[in-house]
This record gives structure tokens, sequence and C-alpha cells, in this order.
DNA sequence: TTAGGGTTAG
């Protein structure tokens, strides 16, 4: 009960009594102390007792392991040894089990060795399982699976000393072979055995066998009796990102624990259900359940993703309270983390300064926060600061920094990062490997791209998808698709995102067949409920592919419409020349509260190009900057020039671009240096040649223009 | 009649 008032009440007794010398009632003592975490209470009992027995000795060792002292505990055996005390089968377990959370592996195989050579294996099968254990949490998998298969008696101990090995040294699959090998051998199977197979199916985020365990554990009354397995299960469910079936199995658990509230909490964030994370802390409090760390780390990162700032805050008040803030190192990272993804980064390199210790993790943490803010120089910055402090950078800061590289158009110090990668010998890594591919792409260098993807080590879903990703990005749309092919031939499974990226291709190419195909196998092979981000790559393919019925389907069906889904609608209405359709879906999206966007105004504009309608264009135009409050890019600007060009006001496009507030660019002469060529004004159109080769001089399509210009003139 | 094994959340 862990009752230490009433132990000690009784110890006072036992000591009146005159008990106090007897061995068996010490033992209990160090026992009881232990257990109560007063590990120098049981210390004092073990030096009063004039004989210090075997049991003695283990009670200690034991109870500083339980303490979290492994070392004292190693030092206890020795001295044991020493005074000619044989050690215990307790004794030596319990050593064991110190070795593996110490990560000593040379003092580990010397008991290991101690123990072969004395013959202790075949006196009790605790010591074997114990190997086992020690050897599996120590990552040491071969020998763990060595020492297990020359087990006597394997039972479900040390089948699930093996499994944790597997589990927490990513080799999840094996840990679930063997839990149904298990099955098959009849060997017994109780509450930790599926906690640790459910473990596995988390790592793997596989839904199909966690629903297979979730129904044994249900059938044997494992959820009712131990609130472990219906937190690993809620767990598992989130992992596999399905909430429903994680809030179904939290809401029947008969005995909810701060553990379930953290594992519900953690796995809305992860969702990016951030608003609904924090639902469930307030429920959680309304429910008398005190948040531990843990939970405070999820509710910070939940507060950090939807940049709940003030909630934040209010969490980071509440942390310092109740000195949790320089106890723990998680909190420390949750709250720089915090304010860092919240953007207020004056706040997080306050924090950052003021804890002394920057480990790469804190380091990480803080540049994350940059990347997502887009403050890319600063991501620069804070790995020259890192690496200026000495703190070595892994493979995660060089994912955010490639990215960082990526974005700022940063190719010499990409490329740098680059060679320092391959210094390191981090090339293999899977992430910065894909993290490389998606640099290269970005900067549009797919040869260099593909060199990389190429010598990949092992491809995984997420490097096709950044390579198809990469050609789409760049307009080699068949090659995408040709990519897609490829990663279907090799088995992998295509993302949310691969879907968007092929159904992109196929909407710029117009193939409407291939496009249709792509539907018909996503809704196979996706049973849970469609990404938005597919959804509305759908309604972009059938609107470009002129299927407006089939885009107006999905539209209809989608549960929420964000405004990337209207815009792909009126894209699509616009490009297809159904403009009162467009005015029409406009003015339903702004019914429904949904305002439009930047990019809703470049569907609108193009619209009113191609119709010819000038007035109505430059009224939408207006609209957007005084309306909507949303200013105009070059984007935009340059739209309003075809508009003008197309219509055959050529000077009002001059006029525009001449008072531009922003610098036009290639794209924004070449529109209106067609338009001159339609128009056959060549005066105009030798003047936005210049222009134009000013920009860029390197560019043939400027040359052929001006060249059609003067075959038009018939000169 | 005292000691020891495999367990979930950041």
């Amino acid at each position: 009960m862990k009752d230490m008032d009433r132990g000690h009440q009784m110890h006072s007794d036992v000591v009146d009594r005159g008990l106090g010398q007897d061995p068996f009632v010490g033992s209990t003592l160090i026992g009881m102390y232990a257990e109560c975490g007063f590990l120098e209470k049981a210390k004092n009992v073990f030096d009063k007792l004039p004989t210090k027995d075997a049991v003695a000795w283990s009670t200690l060792i034991a109870a500083n392991v339980k303490n979290g002292n492994e070392e004292e505990a190693l030092n206890l055996l020795a001295k044991m040894q020493m005074q000619g005390v044989i050690p215990t089968a307790a004794a030596l377990v319990c050593a064991l089990k110190a070795c593996g959370c110490l990560g000593d592996s040379k003092k580990g195989q010397e008991i290991h060795a101690d123990i072969a050579r004395l013959g202790l294996l075949a006196i009790d099968t605790d010591i074997g399982n114990s190997i086992v254990y020690m050897y599996a949490t120590l990552g040491m998998l071969a020998i763990a699976q060595e020492v297990f298969a020359a087990l006597d008696v394997r039972d479900r101990f040390s089948c699930t000393a093996l499994m944790t090995g597997y589990t927490e040294h990513g080799h999840s699959e094996d840990a679930l072979a063997l839990f149904d090998c298990m099955q098959l051998e009849t060997i017994s199977q109780d509450a930790v055995t599926f906690i640790c197979a459910l473990t596995a199916c988390r790592n793997l985020q596989d839904s199909e066998k966690t629903q297979e365990i979730h129904v044994e554990v249900a059938r044997r009354g494992f959820i009712h009796k131990d609130v472990n397995v219906g937190n690993v299960l809620v767990d598992a469910y989130t992992a596999c990102g399905w909430l429903a079936k994680a809030v179904e199995v939290f809401e029947s658990l008969p005995v909810r624990d701060v553990v379930s509230w953290t594992v519900l909490i953690s796995g809305f964030t992860k969702c990016n259900e951030g608003e609904r994370a924090l639902q469930k802390f307030e429920r959680m409090e309304q429910e008398g359940i005190v948040p531990n760390s843990h939970t405070y780390v999820c509710a910070l990162q939940a507060c950090g993703s939807i940049e709940e700032e003030e909630q934040g805050q209010v969490f980071h008040a509440e942390i310092s309270r109740k000195g949790l803030l320089d106890s723990d190192v998680f909190i420390r990272n949750a709250v720089v983390g915090m304010y860092a993804n919240c953007g207020l980064f004056a706040k997080a390199r306050e924090l950052f300064d003021q804890f002394k210790i920057h480990d790469t993790v804190f380091w990480n943490i803080l540049i994350s926060g940059y990347l997502k803010h887009n403050c890319n120089m600063q991501v620069l910055d804070s790995f020259r600061e890192m690496q200026n402090e000495n703190t070595k950078p892994n493979s995660v800061t060089y994912t955010y920094v490639l990215k960082g590289c990526a974005l700022l158009g940063a190719v010499w110090d990409g490329q740098r990062v680059h060679s320092d990668i391959a210094r390191v010998g981090l090339t293999e890594d899977f992430d910065i490997g894909n993290t490389l591919v998606d640099m290269y792409c970005i900067w549009g260098l797919l040869p260099e791209a593909l060199q990389v993807f190429k010598l990949l080590p092992e491809r995984d879903a997420v490097s096709w998808t950044t390579i198809i990703a990469g050609y789409v990005r760049n307009g080699y749309m068949e090659d995408a698709l040709d990519s897609f092919d490829q990663m279907l031939n090799e088995w992998f499974s295509p993302s949310a995102m691969t879907f968007a990226c092929v159904l992109k291709a196929c909407s710029v190419l117009a193939l409407k067949g291939r496009g249709q195909g792509i539907h018909t196998g996503i809704c196979i092979y996706y049973p849970l409920e469609l990404d938005s981000v597919v959804r509305n790559a759908l309604i972009d393919m059938y609107a470009r592919c002129g299927l407006l019925k089939d885009a107006e389907r999905v539209f209809v069906q989608l549960p929420v419409k964000e405004a990337a889904s209207w815009n792909a609608l009126i894209a699509g209405y616009s490009q297809t020349g159904k403009n009162d359709q467009m005015l029409c879906l406009l003015d339903q999206m702004i019914k429904s509260e949904q305002y439009p966007d930047v990019i809703s105004f470049i569907g609108i504009l193009t619209a009113c190009t191609h119709m010819g309608l000038v007035e109505q264009g430059i009224l939408f135009f207006r609209a957007m900057s005084e309306d909507y409050g949303i200013l105009g890019n070059l984007e935009h600007l340059t739209c309003v020039v075809d508009l003008f060009g197309r219509a055959g006001q050529l000077s009002n496009g001059m006029l525009l671009i001449q008072k531009m507030p922003r610098h036009p660019n290639l794209v924004t002469f070449h529109t209106l240096l067609s338009s001159s060529r339609r128009e056959g004004n060549m005066d105009l159109g030798l003047e936005l040649f210049v222009h134009a080769i000013e920009v860029d001089e390197g560019n043939t399509g400027t040359y052929v223009t001006l060249f059609n210009i003067y075959v038009g003139a018939g000169d």
C-alpha cells in the first residue's frame, strides 16, 4: 500500500518487542521501505542487522534497482561476493536488470559468464529469462535470441522479454511474429503479452492487427481488468490515425488514469486535432485527474500545433508553479517548443538562453520552430550557432537545415551541408536522403535529385512521393506518372500526398481516363476516411478534365469545404468558360462564410480574361483588396495585364506594368508580349522584348515571340 | 514466514 506512516509505526513496534535483529523481519522492513521509496531508511535497517544473510543483501540490491539506483545495486553485488556471501538467483536477476537499465553491456556479459560458469541457468528459470531481457533491452538482439533458443522452458516471461527488445529497437514485425508463434505453441499469454503486442502494432501503425488483438483482449476481459491494456489500445488506434475507434475504446474504459488521458491528448495532437486535444485536457481536469509532466508535454504540443499561445502560457505558468520546469528535460523542450511553434521567438530564445544545457534535441526544437514559420535565415543562423557551441547536429537537424536551404534557394549552403552529411556518413539515413531529393527538386535541379534518389540504399513510399512531387512541381507530368507506376510495381503504398501529386499530373495533362482510374484505386485501397488534400485534388482533376459533374459530385460530398475545395471548382469553371456557374459558386462560397482567398482570385481573374470581361475583371481585382483585404501578388497583377492584353487594350496593360508596386517578372512581360504579337504591335513588342531580356537574356521564348512579331508584320 | 522476471503515455 506504500503506506509509509503505518510501516514506520510497525517498525517501532518491532524494535520495542526486541524483534529488530530477526533476519526475516529485517529483510521485510528493507523491502517495505524500498517500496515506499525511502532507500535511505532501507539502507539503515540493513546496516543495523547483526548478520546479513543472502536474502538481506538481495533485498537491498532489489531496493536500489527499484529506486533507480542501479550503480549502487551493482556495487552491492560485488561487496556481497567479496564478503563470501553467495549471490542468490534474486540478486542476480536484479543485477542483470541493473545492467540493462544502465546500458552496461560489459558488466552484463561478465555476470552472464559467471552464471554460465556456475551452472546457475539450470536452477532457476527466472535467471535465463532475465538474461534474455537484459540483452533485449540493450538491443543485443542476436545474443538475446541465442539465449532464448537455448532456454529449457520458453514461457510467457521470456517471450515478452524478447518482444520488448524487438519493439524497442525497431523490429516490431518480429515482436508480432513471436506473438503469433506463442499462440501456435500454446504458450499462455497474459495482459502484459498483449500490451507488448499492441505496442508493436502502434509502432507499425497496423490497424488490422490492432483490431484483431482488440477483439481478443476484449473477449478475455483484459480491457476491464488492466487499465494499461486499454491505454495502449487507444494509443495504437491513434497511431493508425483511427481517432473514432480510439475515442470509442477510451469512452468504454471502466477506469481512466492519467496515462489514458495523456495517450488520448497525444493522439489528437498527432492527428492534427490540437483543438480537441485541449478540450480533452479540460475534461480530464474536470474529472479530477491531475496532469503530470507527460500530460503537460502533450498539452504544450497541442498548443504549439494550433498556435494557441495564450493557453500555452497558462500551462507554462502552471508548470513553473508546480516546480516541474527544472526537474524534467522533456518539459523544458516542450515549453520552448511551444513558444517556437507559436512563432513567439523572443520568448523561446529567452528561455533557450536561460537553460544552460543546449543539447542537439533542444536546438532541433528551436530550429523546427523557425522552419515552420518560414524564418529560413534563422534556421541557417541557428545551425551555425549550434556548431559554434560544439553541439553536434544529428539527422533531424540536417533535415531541417536542408529544408531551410531549399526554401531559401541557398544552393551554395545546401550543397555544403550535403557534403557535411556525406562526411559524417549520414547519406544512408532515410529522412536525410528523402530531404536531399526534395531540396534538389525544389531548386529545380532534377538531375541532382534523381542522382540522390538512385543512390538511396533503400527507398520508402516517402522517397517515391518526393520524386513524384518533384516532377509535378517542375512540370514533368509524364515522368511523375511513370514514377507512380514504378512505385506501385515495387509494392509501395501511396499516401494521400502521392495521390494528390499524380491527380495533379492527370489534371494538367487532362488525362481523364487515368484520373478516373486513380480515383477508383483510391476508393479501393483507402478504406479509411479520405484525406481532404486528396478530395481537393480530385475536384481539381475532374474540373480541369472538363468532367464538371464528377467534380461537383466530389465537392458536394466534402464534409468540410476548405478554400482550396472552392478554388478547385472555381478554376474548373473558369477554364471551361462556365462563367455564370463560376459567379454563382463564388456567391455560394461567400454565403458559406468561406471567404475567397489569394488563389480564388487567380481563378476568378483568369475566367474574366478568357471571357474578355475586362470591366468585370477590374471590379473583382478591386474587390480583392477593398472588400476582402487580400494583398494581390504579382500573379494577380499579371492576370490583369493579361486581361487588358487579350482584350486588345495594350496601352492599359503597359501602363499597369509601369505602375506596378512589384517588379514584373518574365511571365508578366511574356504575357503582354504575346498580346502585342496578336495585335501586331511591333513598337510595344520591341519595348517588352528589351524588358524581357533584361530579366533573362537566355530565354528562347522571348526571341521566338519577337521573331513571330516580325513574321506577322511581313518584315 | 524475508528477496527476484516480462507492461502503457512525452
